[in-house]
DNA sequence: ACCCCTTACCTAACGCGGTTAGATTTAGTT
DNA sequence: AACTAAATCTAACCGCGTTAGGTAAGGGGT
């Protein structure tokens, strides 16, 4: 078998389908081989496509980058917009959440990273920052998303809420409280990161009233 | 050659040999060979103390949450105790910036984690939160915390400011302008964590008031 | 004091997974 | 029509996590 009549595979077919196969196996189960495998290829067919599994990373980082809608910081009213634009980056990680320690502490080369830093930024400074403001406000904004997209915080508590009351009395009364809550103890993690961007975004706006 | 009159080995010892490691050389270079070189041993010896390379990591995570202080968690003026115990819980992980990734999407089971949230959860609720409340705004603070960790915003951003100007004008303008400030671009990850943990405070702060 | 079992190291080797070399067939270009 | 480049293949290398089994030192029971 040689070349066939119709390519394959692609940079952006081999990413795709290794977002998939992370998702539904994780971390672990994305191997080259598994990977050609769901693509009807030998393994060693992908490095005609990608240089290493690390560069497989990076692609596939490039098509959550893309997925991203940067549309909300063109929002006339710069709360609203900057909020809309949080929750859809987070959307974008929390549906494909192992990518985040995959990709962490990378250099940000992408070009689409970037437009998406500048966009925030400058709608920072339309909202009324100084640059070295906005960029210091982008960063917590940052920092809240992907910490909350990483870390799925209830996720961490498997037993159930009764069983951390004889050591941990505080802990327990949180999780059973929070459970009685809309969404409950799945809800736990959304209502975190609501809070914190409601927060941050009221510190935003009495920081710039006062200016 | 045998057992050895005195034993080479613990698995506090491994675990604390695997933190240097990464620090020093980075998560590629973690391999229970090269940890075995630097502890003097040979590579199976390891698994007389640990299980798996997996337990290291979660040995090793261990050891970061009992560098944790927990003290400042029993200040009597709540807002300065939980800033201090978030500024402390960052910079243990800012020490170990390898390790969020590796130990992100565990399940919580070392009973120092249960005790750090215990900790924080009762500290929230005794400066007037209800227990569901503590949970959410302990959650966002963690996300805040593991965010400006792992992230190191900065860092993302290798070339000179005026390299990104024709493309990203207000990415340029910001970094630009952030180097001017005090600690300048390195100082950025830190005055965004500041932001944010004030901005959150703030939120708590009158949140309580109002209730 | 001796024996024996356990402990903590060793050497050797297996197997998986990333990667490379080189063959084969088709596409595109001159 | 011939030649080069491209896209797949097969085969194999090598590094790393891990396991099997050997060996010497500790330490408890008689």
């Amino acid at each position: 078998m040689g070349r066939p009549s119709q390519p394959l595979l692609s940079r952006a077919i081999i990413a795709r389908a290794a977002l998939e196969l992370l998702n539904e196996e994780g971390p672990d189960a994305l191997k080259m081989r598994s990977l050609a495998d769901r693509l009807g290829v030998r393994g060693a067919s992908l490095y005609h496509h990608v240089a290493s599994k690390d560069d497989l990373l990076d692609a596939a980082s490039e098509l959550l980058n893309e997925e991203i809608d940067l549309g909300p910081l063109q929002d006339p009213q710069w709360r609203r917009g900057i909020a809309e634009y949080a929750r859809g980056y987070r959307r974008v990680y929390l549906q494909h959440p192992h990518m985040i320690a995959l990709v962490a502490r990378r250099r940000v080369e992408a070009d689409r990273a970037l437009i998406g830093y500048d966009a925030l930024l400058a709608a920072l400074v339309g909202a009324g920052c100084t640059p070295a403001g906005a960029a210091e406000a982008a960063a917590a904004l940052d920092y809240l998303v992907l910490g909350s997209a990483l870390e799925t915080f209830t996720a961490g508590f498997t037993r159930a809420p009764a069983d951390y009351r004889p050591d941990y009395p505080a802990l327990a009364d949180s999780l059973e409280s929070t459970g009685t809550r809309p969404g409950g103890l799945a809800g736990l993690d959304d209502r975190g990161f609501e809070l914190g961007l409601r927060f941050l975004l009221d510190g935003l706006a009495a920081q710039l009233a006062q200016a």
